[in-house]
DNA sequence: ATAAATACCGAAAACGTTTTCGAAATCACC
DNA sequence: GGTGATTTCGAAAACGTTTTCGGTATTTAT
């Protein structure tokens, strides 16, 4: 069971090596009766180019890495889904990695695919991550380069976002216009890119309909858990009495809040409306219904690869290429939580 | 910024390529001072080998294949995250595939791998395989190769798995222990190894405590979905109203299950006892909590990538292999819906 | 002093492919 | 039959590394 090259092939068929390589390749300068029966040969034989050799020389590799925080994460799944599936649709296959939000793991594995010569690298940055050196080598390397959701603003790259702004801003307002008059934030780390801009436009919702903002009624997470959820729940009942809404920075700590609610006796959304973000599948499955804020993951992945297409592209045909920005909808979708 | 190589240390050190290169890698035979030499240099060019040159040279990447049937599943990312940190701990890298339930995308996906000469393959197989030629193939043409969770048994290669056939038996048991006289069985499709090794588990647990297996009380998914589950809930009252118990295939449908029961006010444990499959996140939220089998998903990734690091290493050093089973522990976790 | 052992180095082959460039052979045309 | 165009082919270089093997030069032992 010896692998099939080239030379075999040649060989065989007393004809030179480059000759088989052309027929195989498509060149016009081969005979169509040598062709075919290199054709022939190769597929009777099983024949399979090299990809080692075959990367040596074109110096590609038909393969890019992607580097998430978590990967058991229903948005983060999705998005990698995208991803792969647009990936392969163009012949490319994805080396994942996960960051498991530690910017040492995050800096040894981007320097893990570099070394291994991916064509292109996708990422979502862990929390602490900014503007790190190791990020600024990828640029610099004329790596092709792609940012989703938790992106770094300052890197010149292309990069696949919501505007979370406006989509909190969306959420807080339909609390609002349900009736709510005092609303709490329960949101993400201090660092990250989109829990600042949620909470700004949670801020903005707020001073833009004359409700008073009061920093106290903000609450952040640390881990961003179900059980996080569940003490902030708790934490806002005995510090504020008369809270009637809450937005919560994303659906799987939403529902542990909608989970010590239930346990206490707090009817939701009579007392209490909820709102959560990133439409999880789980938010329309529990009692009550939850109420969110969609988040195209799956498109977010294929926006991404293809994004990264272009850059790849580009690069390969020493063609200049400008970094550009996709922002994809979001909507506000009103389930029992907040009726 | 050109690509460092062995050849331009080698020219601005006067020296050849071959010492080089020894140098780097600790051969004996090369002088301390010029050793040293070489490193420094090395490392303030910030060299990194030519990984799609080492590639070449050595035959193998440091690169392992996974398939599996859908991604955006908790038990599969579970052992997703397994295998990728375990590979990573050992200096290799996973390209992942899904193949969507679909026999066309897993063969051709595998097919993918091969000739991407990835140095091993782990695979979950799509509900519709079993023997196929393709995969007898990659054990032909000796490519290390672990099955887990959906297996074929016909197929000599390692495998890591649960005894699914006990686990369901200890499940039913639970419930025939919790005073169940007439239990149904939402199962998992007709092919899958693991839907019929439950069905199995479930039939003989019945017939031990002297309970007549009905047929008629077996409801077999399609599709594995949440809405089957509230689908088949219905089915169940209106063509058995005496059940008592339900072991379903897995918990995201036995979370279907319950929500039906909700909605039309059937009291979980009262009237039905309930008893899921794989002990997903989500089963300790809903209302009841669900009880369900806990089944060690990241650490099946864990040894499902040992296993197929320990036929790589042999089959380096051309010594024989013969595949390993690995069987994991389960054990039933008792929670409201069957109190 | 010579012989044998050791330390250090480098030439060269090999991995398998792609692509350039020139040569040979065939063809068309007047 | 001579010229030029066209078709068809292959030699060779290149990608960057690893490893074998032999050759000096140096050291040790006698």
């Amino acid at each position: 069971m010896k692998e099939i090259t080239l030379k075999q092939i040649a060989e065989t068929l007393g004809i030179s090596v480059t000759t088989v390589s052309k027929a195989l390749k498509g060149y016009s300068d081969v005979n169509d009766k040598t062709r075919q029966s290199v054709l022939d040969l190769a597929a009777s034989l099983n024949y399979t180019p090299n990809s080692f050799a075959v990367n040596l020389r074109t110096k590609e590799s038909k393969t890019i890495g992607l580097i998430i925080p978590e990967l058991v994460h229903h948005f983060f799944s999705n998005v990698i889904k995208g991803i792969i599936e647009e990936a392969e649709k163009n012949g490319y296959l994805v080396i994942i990695l996960q960051s498991n939000e530690s910017l040492e793991l995050e800096k040894k594995q981007i320097e893990l695919l570099i070394n291994k010569r991916v064509d292109g690298i996708i990422i979502s940055l862990s929390n602490d991550a900014n503007n790190e050196i190791y990020l600024q080598q990828i640029i610099q390397r004329e790596i092709p380069f792609v940012q989703f959701d938790k992106i770094s603003k300052l890197l010149p790259s292309s990069k696949v976002i919501i505007n979370d702004q406006k989509a909190a801003y969306q959420a807080v307002k339909h609390l609002i216009d349900k009736g709510c008059k005092k609303i709490a934030h329960i949101r993400g780390p201090i660092n990250p890119q989109n829990a600042i801009d949620r909470f700004l436009g949670y801020k903005k919702a707020l001073e833009d309909h004359n409700i008073p903002f009061d920093s106290s009624l903000v609450y952040p997470c640390k881990n961003v858990t179900f059980e996080e959820g569940k003490q902030f729940a708790e934490k806002i009942l005995s510090e504020h009495k008369d809270v009637d809404g809450i937005f919560v920075i994303t659906d799987l700590v939403a529902v542990g809040v909608l989970a010590h609610f239930n346990e206490h006796q707090i009817k939701v959304p009579e007392q209490i409306k909820i709102i959560g973000f990133s439409n999880w599948f789980m938010s329309q499955v529990i009692t009550p219904k939850l109420s969110t804020v969609d988040q195209p993951s799956f498109e977010m992945g294929e926006q991404a690869f293809k994004l990264l297409l272009e850059e790849m592209q580009a690069r390969k045909d020493f063609l200049p290429f400008t970094p550009r920005t996709i922002e994809l909808e979001t909507r506000v979708i009103e389930r029992e939580s907040s009726f």
